[in-house]
DNA sequence: GTCTATAATCAGATAGAC
DNA sequence: GTCTATCTGATTATAGAC
């Protein structure tokens, strides 16, 4: 077992430098671009650096994937617990850049066994954060809701806002007005007007 | 310009042989596994030949994503002529096989301006010929729906027959059977029990 | 921590014989 | 149509000098 080889320290600068370029390279020209020659490139690095810092290119990747869903918990757990739940917890749904990695993931755990655990441990993870979460605000709005419970709005909305994202992104948009329109009217019937500007990342 | 080169012709016995070998690892091993020399292997044939038959692999994945989307139009076309149309659009939107490979697509898309176009192309056919059907038919059950036109829903089923198809290929579960039996409730109250098995493929 | 150098694979694509 | 042979370049990963 050859695991005697050196490794970076986990926080290092050029670390997180080379996740920035692997997560850049990944939402701009997808996960097969992410070779460690061009990772280390465009973080104006050599690409023997990145073997120093993550052993494999899944190590790379895993870490990429680890760093963005961490964060995105935090960033949905506020959204949950603002006085517009749903409305923030809509707007961080269909945050582009957010959906477009996700998609990318969600592709590359087609064929990579050890990414889709991790993946897979984390949706879980948002999804039970937010049926937790939502029958409470349901509750308050009044809605009973025995015709769409709580978990088949999550599983419908996550879907919309993947497809709108993904569409999107390939030059797609027959529909889209009309569905976020749909949308907002709900919101807008249940919360009101957007109160604040949520975009504090 | 190189364009003197041989080539295959169209209706060539191994031509199609390749197009299933590569349609197969799309779909178990992604796009990134689709290589002449895999494909090749996976055919039974030299990884030469996939470059006589296809000058190159976007050419080879291109017609890979044709034959599917031809298919796909034709079958969509049925099922929307059908007596139960709804159920059995929802039964094409929800095959498995057909879900992933379409994601790999889109994928795919992210990064090969090629490809783009033509899955755009045919992604606005698909919905267009739906666009065409609904409206009738839903008029056809009483359903004026001001709340939720025609192509919201639409949008809104693509994304959610999306989901649950990808998220069943990596592993995360919670939430589909109720989806999938809010979805049920609806068809059966609109157009009864499953009459016939539409699985003639 | 960062470098040079290198090993071992795999890739796409073409030329030309048969 | 199918083959052998080959060119060219990219990839992951490691060893070892500085």
């Amino acid at each position: 077992m050859p695991s005697a080889r050196r490794l970076g320290s986990p926080d290092a600068k050029n670390r997180s430098v080379l996740l920035d370029a692997a997560e850049q390279l990944m939402l701009e020209e997808g996960y097969a671009a992410v070779s460690a020659r061009r990772v280390a490139a465009r973080a104006g690095l050599k690409h023997q650096l990145v073997h120093y810092y993550f052993r494999t290119m899944d190590d790379l990747l895993l870490d990429v994937f680890r760093r963005r869903a961490e964060e995105g918990l935090e960033r949905q757990a506020k959204a949950l617990a603002s006085d517009q739940p749903l409305r923030a917890l809509w707007e961080y749904s269909t945050d582009r850049a957010g959906t477009v990695l996700t998609m990318e993931f969600a592709g590359l755990a087609n064929h990579r066994k050890a990414i889709r655990a991790e993946i897979a441990r984390y949706a879980e993870k948002f999804r039970a954060a937010q049926l937790e979460a939502l029958p409470g605000i349901l509750d308050r709005y009044g809605l009973c809701s025995d015709d769409c419970p709580p978990v088949v709005m999550t599983v419908l909305l996550t879907g919309l806002s993947r497809v709108v994202a993904m569409e999107q992104t390939i030059g797609i948009s027959t529909g889209h007005t009309e569905a976020l329109a749909w949308v907002e009217r709900h919101l807008q019937q249940l919360e009101g007007d957007p109160k604040s500007r949520t975009d504090d990342r």
